[in-house]
DNA sequence: CAAGCCGATCAATCATAGTG
DNA sequence: CCACTATGATTGATCGGCTT
């Protein structure tokens, strides 16, 4: 017993400590968002798409309306918005789970007990 | 696109350090699992325990963590050696007293 | 077989806390 | 007091797995 493995590590350099791991050379592939189809879209593909004040408000309404959207309604909000299906798609689906993770963290502690002005 | 970057009503972002013996808990697993950086959901909670803060924090310090460490490997060398030290120590005494207790014990 | 969802994670960025 | 760095949180988007 006792021997450490290195999880498959091809050329590292070997020192005793910090040896390189597969997590650590774990590279996301670029957001696709914009596709090249169109013309000299002004959407640069791989980059991190910055939603407006107005639609974020549009999606935040709509979530309230309905958590999960049919196709048709998905449609409807990209075109209003100017977004990809994609883009909704996933919005409401990160949407969902933040949600999910505010119920779960939600009862909590509201006591300030020690000094709260 | 000019200064939107509002992001008004951020209030929430107070953000408070954690205490130095949380980061202490936290940084030991690290270190101790550099392999394999990813806590169960049962192990953050337990960390989330010990440390006193969310099974969320818990989330967000190993995913900042692992981001910056192989951002930049070699900042971290100093910390990782440290660490490293550190869980060798309590593995040793974990060791010798199972050797203590395996003197009778055979499989 | 393709599409949507979930859960976890990534990666870039924001805003603040800490240090010099 | 200010520049610069360290760090917690947020979030659009990706990855793998499972379901429909």
């Amino acid at each position: 017993l006792s021997e450490d493995k290195e999880s498959s590590c091809g050329s590292e350099t070997n020192t005793p400590t910090a040896r390189t791991f597969d997590w650590m050379k774990v590279k996301r592939n670029p957001p696709k968002t914009a596709k090249v189809s169109e013309l000299g879209l002004g959407a640069p593909s791989g980059l991190r798409t910055n939603f407006t004040t107005r639609q974020l408000t549009e999606l935040e309404k709509e979530f309230h309306f309905n958590k999960y959207l049919s196709r048709a309604r998905r449609v409807e909000i990209a075109a209003t918005l100017e977004l990809n299906e994609t883009q909704v798609k996933i919005w409401f689906q990160n949407r969902r789970m933040k949600q999910k993770k505010r119920e779960r963290e939600g009862g909590r502690v509201p006591p300030a007990p020690p000094g709260c002005p | 696109v000019m200064i939107l970057r509002s992001r008004f009503l951020d209030a929430r972002r107070k953000r408070r350090n954690f205490s130095k013996q949380a980061t202490e808990i936290l940084n030991e697993y690290f270190y101790s699992h550099l392999s394999n950086p990813y806590p169960s959901e049962e192990a953050k909670e337990e960390l989330a325990k010990k440390c006193s803060i969310t099974v969320s924090q818990v989330s967000n310090w190993f995913g900042n963590k692992r981001i910056r460490y192989k951002k930049n490997i070699g900042k971290f060398q100093e910390e990782a050696n440290l660490y490293a030290a550190k869980t060798a120590v309590t593995a040793a005494h974990a060791v010798a007293a199972a050797v203590q207790n395996n003197q009778t014990n055979s499989p």
